[in-house]
RNA sequence: GCGCCUGUAGCUCAGUAGGAUAGAGCAGCUGCCUUCUAAGCAGCGGGCCGGGGGUUCGAAUCCCUCCAGGCGCGCCA
């Protein structure tokens, strides 16, 4: 009882923080502020309570405060009598145009429209936001180096992705970090399957053409089945597997070259949608560097886990979960070896810097400007250090979150609370795949699949939808309709707009369901390119754009000088009628919501929403887009006033979309 | 058995730190290209928010319970 009464006072304080997070959106925070201030004078309240909320319609007006509600409960009174008063004191209020009270007793804010517009104008580029952490951790990808990646795998790297993108625009330091495990079984069974089956030498493999990876997709289902149907192979895998920890030739160099390769592969592939990495730790390192060794005289000195001399488990090391009295968790095997667990644990403490040793690091690739550094187990000559974070993001699905559970008690159990409690587990749900999806990859399915509606991607089973195959699919039917629309554009500019509008939709696509949404994955609607879609972003852009780059044909203006014309002038909105009053307001308030919206998305983790209030914006330049013609305005001072508004929206719209990784192609 | 997650329009999903009339997209139907790109816009139809209780001025949102589904709970990784 007490316990839970206290896991409850942790909760309530949890949410208070977030709460004050979030709104550190400039506009509100100042407002909050002021009304606090003037309201203490006749009710005990603080900022903290002051919660400004949107309206659900425009006529009444932009922010509301329903606080008379709580407060006329307290003081046995009349929440519209809270509210008539409450909106008294409020009266002048900077920034304010006039306040209502509506309803049962909402106090309603209109804002200085002009003050607002002006103000939002000139800081275009500022966030508002600042960085809470020394440094950043976003590991995201981690796909195991044996085969193709597929589609839940790209799920998995836009949400680390995007992640990284949001914490880095709030100002923070981000380390985007990709775990290779390079010696695992998944690598052994295609090392065995080189050897044993295919009967190739390193010379042979190391002249195999392209599409390696695709090559293993195919070998790695064909040596899951082998070795269900030769039981007596397991012993050969287990040798493979032994030889290749130990670094020992030529199986090891097996590894090492289907690894290397591997990977190649799967950056080419996220490279495709934009997406890179700073370093790629890998498990051989961490096996040459002994890195559990350090970590294991830690845990045993400080008696997070303890040696069973008899039970069930006799012979193994093991550590006690919190909240569940009779369980241990085995960390190291009656046979001596470790556990998954127990190295995750080992490499959670690098991550924060708290193992005392480092990898050595070497480039593997480039990406533009910037080196991807991959850990070797050996000095390299590169003075480069990673890792050493203050806050950890561990991007992986939901099947995990017992292990990442185990591994954060192992933090907690050497003491490490403030680490522990900034280890976040970024979990969401898996991709499976419709049943025309099904239809569509041809695979052998068991009976038993056959009945399900739909099933999950499993890499062992061959069961998925290649990530370059979707890519491919998507490209090839973007390339057709750029073709047709701009005709007169040279192939490789067609091209390279077909790359930016796959990359757009997968993007789009993955991010667009809330993480813990299975995502059943349908060609039909993973290949749309209308609506809610990727390439439907890009096109607003693209329209937006078109207007600027048209008026600056016309008038010989440059950017900059277009930019400082329109950043002068100050049309009074009061010369504006009714309608595109409104509808110029409504565009302008949505959008500059865009700091709240990745503040939220950072402390929910939610990029669905994200995704859907820049779709939602979006609509709203759409629907002005449609409905005011800027460029034919006769009223120059108009014209000009539009071309700021749509200015202002398309630079908001071009940070949404940096945030989803969406690139915005020159013409579609 | 225990734990976590999910159930909202014909379909796919938003909305869940309680707030005013439950929203999108797709699919269907109606309009709009001599006009800044129709990958667009405007409009129509479509809902016991899984069922039942409770808390509250107010519940899709919080609590309890039941029903249905998914995923975890290895000396696998």
């Amino acid at each position: 009882m007490n316990t839970l009464f206290q896991v409850k006072l942790q909760l309530v304080s949890q949410i208070n923080f977030v709460i004050i997070k979030i709104t550190m959106y400039k506009t509100k925070k100042i407002l909050r502020d002021k009304i606090a201030d003037r309201l203490k004078a006749e009710w005990p309240v603080t900022t903290d309570e002051i919660d400004l909320v949107s309206t659900p319609d425009e006529k009444l007006g932009d922010l509301a405060l329903s606080l008379a509600f709580p407060l006329a409960r307290k003081l046995k009174t009349n929440p519209r009598v809270i509210a008539t008063r409450a909106a008294e004191l409020l009266a002048g209020l900077e920034g304010v145009e006039k306040i209502e009270v509506a309803g049962g007793g909402y106090i309603n804010i209109f804002l200085d429209r002009q003050n607002f517009f002006d103000q939002k104008f000139r800081n275009l580029n500022k966030s508002g936001l600042e960085p809470e952490e020394k440094k950043i951790i976003v590991e995201h990808t981690n796909i195991n180096p044996n085969k193709a990646a597929h589609i839940g795998h790209l799920r998995n790297a836009c949400l680390g992705d995007t992640l990284a993108r949001c914490l880095v625009y709030k100002g923070e330091q981000v380390e985007v970090q990709n775990y290779i495990d390079d010696t695992g079984v998944q690598v052994v069974d295609v090392v065995f399957g080189l050897i044993e089956l295919e009967k190739k030498t390193l010379t042979e493999l190391g002249k195999m053409a392209d599409k390696f990876d695709y090559y293993c997709w195919d070998l790695y289902t064909r040596v899951s089945r082998y070795l269900a149907d030769h039981e007596s192979a397991g012993s050969r895998k287990a040798e493979i597997l032994k030889k290749i920890e130990h670094g020992e030739s030529p199986e090891a160099d097996y590894a090492r070259l289907v690894s290397r390769r591997i990977l190649q592969a799967h950056l080419a592939t996220m490279n495709r949608l934009n997406i890179t990495y700073d370093v790629l730790p890998c498990e051989s390192s961490i096996l040459k560097l002994k890195f559990w060794d350090k970590a294991f005289t830690r845990l045993k000195e400080t008696g997070a886990i303890y040696y069973l001399s008899e039970g069930e488990s006799a012979g193994c090391w093991v550590m006690k979960l919190e909240g569940e009295e009779e369980k241990e968790k085995i960390i190291v095997r009656s046979d001596g070896t470790v556990t998954y667990v127990g190295k995750d644990i080992a490499y959670q403490l690098w991550k924060f810097g708290l193992l005392g040793q480092d990898f050595y690091y070497e480039p593997f690739a480039t990406d533009g400007s910037r080196t991807i550094w991959i850990s070797s187990g050996e000095p390299t000559g590169y003075d480069v250090h990673f890792g050493g974070g203050s806050q950890v993001y561990n991007v992986i699905d939901v099947r995990q979150s017992y292990l990442q559970k185990v591994v954060v008690q192992g933090l907690k159990s050497l003491g490490y609370d403030q680490e522990a409690a900034k280890s976040i587990h970024f979990s969401y749900e898996m991709v499976a795949l419709s049943a025309t999806s099904l239809a569509d990859i041809k695979v052998d399915l068991s009976d038993k699949d056959k009945k399900r509606s739909f099933l999950e991607v499993s890499g062992r089973k061959g069961i998925g939808v290649k990530a370059d195959d979707l890519i491919d699919r998507l490209e090839e039917k973007a390339l057709a309709e750029v073709a047709k629309r701009n005709p007169e554009l040279d192939e490789s500019a067609k091209k390279q707009i077909s790359r930016q509008i796959a990359g757009a939709a997968v993007r789009y696509f993955m991010l667009k369901y809330a993480r813990n949404s299975l995502v059943v994955f349908d060609f039909d609607e993973a290949l749309n390119f209308e609506g809610e879609t990727g390439p439907y972003l890009q096109y607003t852009a693209v329209r937006l754009r078109s207007i600027f780059r048209k008026f600056e044909e016309k008038t010989g203006l440059s950017s900059q000088e277009l930019l400082a014309r329109i950043a002068r002038s100050n049309f009074n909105l009061s010369k504006l009628g009714s309608e595109e009053s409104r509808d110029f307001w409504e565009l302008v308030i949505y959008a500059s919501y865009v700091d709240e919206e990745v503040l939220r998305a950072i402390a929910t983790l939610e990029f669905a929403g994200l995704a859907k209030f820049t779709f939602n914006l979006c609509q709203k330049i759409n629907g002005y887009y449609h409905h005011y013609t800027v460029l034919a305005e006769k009223n120059e001072e108009l014209k000009t006033f539009r071309l700021k508004t749509i200015y202002f929206a398309h630079e908001i719209l071009n940070q949404a979309l940096g945030l989803l990784g969406i690139q915005v192609p020159g013409k579609m």
